[in-house]
DNA sequence: TATCATAATGCAACTCAGTTGCAAAAATAA
DNA sequence: TTATTTTTGCAACTGAGTTGCATTATGATA
């Protein structure tokens, strides 16, 4: 287990345990494996945001959350299939595919986040 | 002027030619500068991202537009400040930092995304 | 030109993820 | 214990985006 969640407030270290066993959630999952309100839901997972044990992806509808564990969830591209809306965690770049951030002086980097999109197997075979 | 403006409606194709002249705008922008009502500027984005001649960069509140054009305006990362909330066009990925989608296999892939996050310039010098 | 069919728009109501104010409950300090 | 601070539930709210429907504009056809 990751050590980041030490120290965390009950309810932070739930979501935070959830999202380590289960992968990646949204807001509403939570809430229901939590059984709490969910405006409880959104402000751990604000304040598990700000401290960095958890990352957001972002998508046209709803955002989704995972841990965010160096050695035990490395950061890596996420897949949007435009026809399920499922979200899918790819295998993180390899060294060579790493985007190269340090042209970018002019701003103080501190997330990256890499979405593609289309249409999953899945989909692909019933259609 | 892009190629791919031809042959489009009236609306779109002033939605197109804005973003071509203004670069990135949310439909808010857009409204105000249409002056026709958010159902129109909504309606017209989703037909002009689905011929694929706009590209739409989310974040956590709201959707920017982009005109796509690869001679004009290749696909690049963008850069969101979370201090001022202001997107950045950054420049497009040099061809050893390009991303090499091969090897995900399991994908019908349409698009990318890359967003990075952090403070800008002017907000480091602000605060 | 007049007539009909189709597509685009305005408007208002709606949806839904996420936020916020406030009082109650829980945790912590004294 | 009592006082203070933090967390929660609840309900109301916000704001981006959607949708149904009547009206208007466009375009074809005779
Ligand atoms: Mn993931
Ligand atoms: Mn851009
Ligand atoms: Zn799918
Ligand atoms: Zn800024």
């Amino acid at each position: 287990m990751c050590e980041k969640l030490k120290n965390l407030k009950k309810t932070e270290y739930k979501i935070a345990l959830l999202l380590s066993e289960n992968g990646i959630l949204n807001a509403n999952d939570l809430q229901n494996m939590l059984n709490v309100d969910k405006a409880t839901v959104y402000r751990n997972l604000k304040s598990l945001l700000k401290k960095k044990i958890i990352r957001e992806i972002l998508t046209d509808e709803k955002s989704f959350y995972e841990i965010d564990c160096n050695i035990h969830n490395p950061i890596h591209p996420h897949f949007e299939c435009v026809k399920c809306k499922k979200i899918y965690c790819l295998k993180p770049l390899s060294a060579q595919d790493t985007i190269n951030l340090s042209h970018y002086t002019d701003f103080e980097i501190s997330s990256i986040e890499i979405i593609i999109k289309g249409i999953c197997n899945e989909c692909k075979k019933q259609f």
